[in-house]
DNA sequence: GTGAAAGCGCTAACAA
DNA sequence: TTGTTAGCGCTTTCAC
């Protein structure tokens, strides 16, 4: 029965200095590619390293470094749900990330302000700070302010709307243009033979994430459902109150809107609405983002569905990733992948208050 | 701007020391809950550690302690994809692990067989293991082994089918009620105003998963879906031969199936069942655990939906676990609850060939 | 009951 | 170019 080891403990840098026969200093330079060391000097060491099977103890360099990873994550200031969201989860993080030397910090700058968020970032000092998560939109001047970051050896992640453009190491979120898609297909299944219009609130023209996630829907509802036709968006800022009040003229001018894919924020604005102004037959919704609104929405059955990304394994997988790079060591894809949640009410998590 | 912090490294033990005027060894034994401390000594110790507001650096302790944790996994040994995802996503992590003193390992007993998983269990030596995850049946004799395993500090979790009735710490996997509540209001929707039979296919009636989620689909049909009826399950036994034998039969005698839950494994089955026999209509089909097959049945169109659950997460979820019962420090429930999946054609993830 | 000192695996001065 | 040594935060003998 080949189950439990005797455990046989690894082999140390102590063991390499000792097959390779040269010194711990020496071992240390080889595995950290530190210069000053001849060529087969850094072979013997090598050759030991292979020959033992090594593997680093990064908890025990880490110690001894007196390594502290600094991060900060830049979040936009407005009244959302979502946003709010992963704030908490930075915070609860924190709590428990003082024990692993690490230190992550949250600051909001205005939404919908491209110059603000630059200016954010360029006001950063980057001896400072070890990585930056940035969830804001893509411009030139936001852009260059990531590039100085980098340029100082500052990671950066840019979270859940990609700014692909930059030198961001890495785009932690979900794939919008599949969550368009997804929410088209739902959308048409859920229809079945019904035909009419469809409206799309989105957020911001700004926003690559709501972009995406249009782009996506627009497409299979045009392959697959010919009988569903989208409208032009409505572009509601992710502010409740303006949706509010777009929101009836709208509906009035268009005429028999059979079903709305909420694909931003500023679901409050829908709700009121529909809670209010009982219409006749209420169309099939879809929204974004698990939040108390939307979640109370889906188990009334005002929401038909909700695409989600879940709030804490985003602002996990970015801690892990600004992590990974300041220590150039590699990611787990797989970890880092994350899912287009789809919430009916029946799949509901239990609801934790906000953990 | 209140971002980015000086780096004010955390109290020590040695700041603890000075502060309460003793030595670094009693604030071990105090930090340690070790006895032979006066309570006056213990009251200054802690006074110093509130004042403080020190953390325990973790990984420095474990150095200290040249603590390795080796963990088993074990594993119904059967024609499963599912269940060789799971294996692949233990062997994954496993080597990831190395760098955490940390070592995982798998074995696998025969599936449908409690008394060869009991015998399994209870051949381990408690000394030499300090977690075990089990995916298995609830039987007395597999909860009387877990119970020696824990009476012997072992800490256990049971995988994807909970054994409540059993001392097992905690239960890693998804709520298998919601999952078949999810998959009737999926079935429900899809198929509008659509009436007739439900068939499922469920595997085992010892396996706790297999049975809530039937429990669940049932209560969900029956009070959202009267058109609806639900048939005497088809047991396959996880076994796609036996599905694909039974399966003609069954849908002869039944006659209007209009959907099939296909709760279980053995999807093979069902698949090559419905490749070979084109069927007049085909039936709505939802099923269980995204992998390969299922997956290249969602995208075909052959499954209309797959409720899954994440191997790679369940795994690092169980391991996580099983080192905070070891180290018996607190877990982050948020962070290991396992959420319902569901898959339809546009929200795969893309295809990594099984990492 | 309490303390002093060595050491876990690794890094980083500082020498040589 | 290489080696010696002290020390990161914590635990653990072994004395006192």
């Amino acid at each position: 029965m080949k189950n439990s080891h005797d455990a046989p403990s690894n082999p140390t840098v102590n063991d390499i200095a000792r097959v390779a026969q040269v010194s711990l200093a020496t071992v240390d330079r080889v595995l950290n590619e530190r210069p000053g060391v001849r060529d087969v000097t850094v072979k013997k060491v090598n050759r030991a390293i292979a020959e033992l099977g090594y593997v680093r103890d990064t908890a025990a360099a880490n110690l001894a470094r007196g390594k502290i990873y600094r991060f900060l994550f830049i979040l936009p200031a407005a009244n959302n749900e979502f946003v709010d969201l992963l704030e908490s989860q930075i915070a609860h993080l924190s709590k428990g990330l003082k024990s692993e030397r690490t230190q992550i910090s949250c600051m909001r700058v205005p939404a919908f302000d491209p110059m603000a968020l630059a200016e954010a970032i360029n006001a950063l000092d980057p001896l400072q700070i070890d990585g930056v998560t940035v969830f804001g939109p893509e411009t030139p001047s936001i852009r260059d302010s990531i590039s100085r970051l980098r340029a100082h050896g500052v990671s950066v992640v840019s979270l859940v709307a990609d700014i692909p453009s930059s030198e961001r190491n890495t785009y932690v979120g979900i794939d919008n243009v599949a969550a368009g898609r997804t929410a088209a297909q739902l959308m048409g299944r859920f229809l079945g033979s019904v035909q009419g219009n469809i409206l799309v609130v989105t957020g911001s023209m700004l926003a690559r994430d709501h972009l995406e996630r249009r782009l996506g829907f627009d497409r299979v509802i045009a392959r697959d459902f010919p009988q569903l036709r989208v409208l032009a968006s409505l572009e509601g800022r992710d502010d409740p109150d303006l949706i509010e009040r777009l929101l009836p003229q709208t509906l009035a001018g268009a005429g028999d809107v059979v079903g709305i894919y909420s694909s931003a924020a500023g679901n409050a604005g829908l709700i009121r609405h529909f809670e209010s102004a009982s219409e006749l037959a209420q169309p099939v919704i879809i929204a974004h983002e698990l939040t108390p609104l939307s979640r109370s929405a889906l188990a009334s059955g005002l929401f038909d569905a909700v695409i989600s990304q879940d709030a804490g394994h985003l602002v996990r997988s970015a801690v892990r990733i600004m992590r990974a790079h300041s220590d150039n060591s590699p990611i787990n894809p797989a970890q880092e992948r994350i899912r287009i949640d789809i919430y009916l009410n029946e799949n509901l998590p239990p609801d934790t208050g906000g953990t």
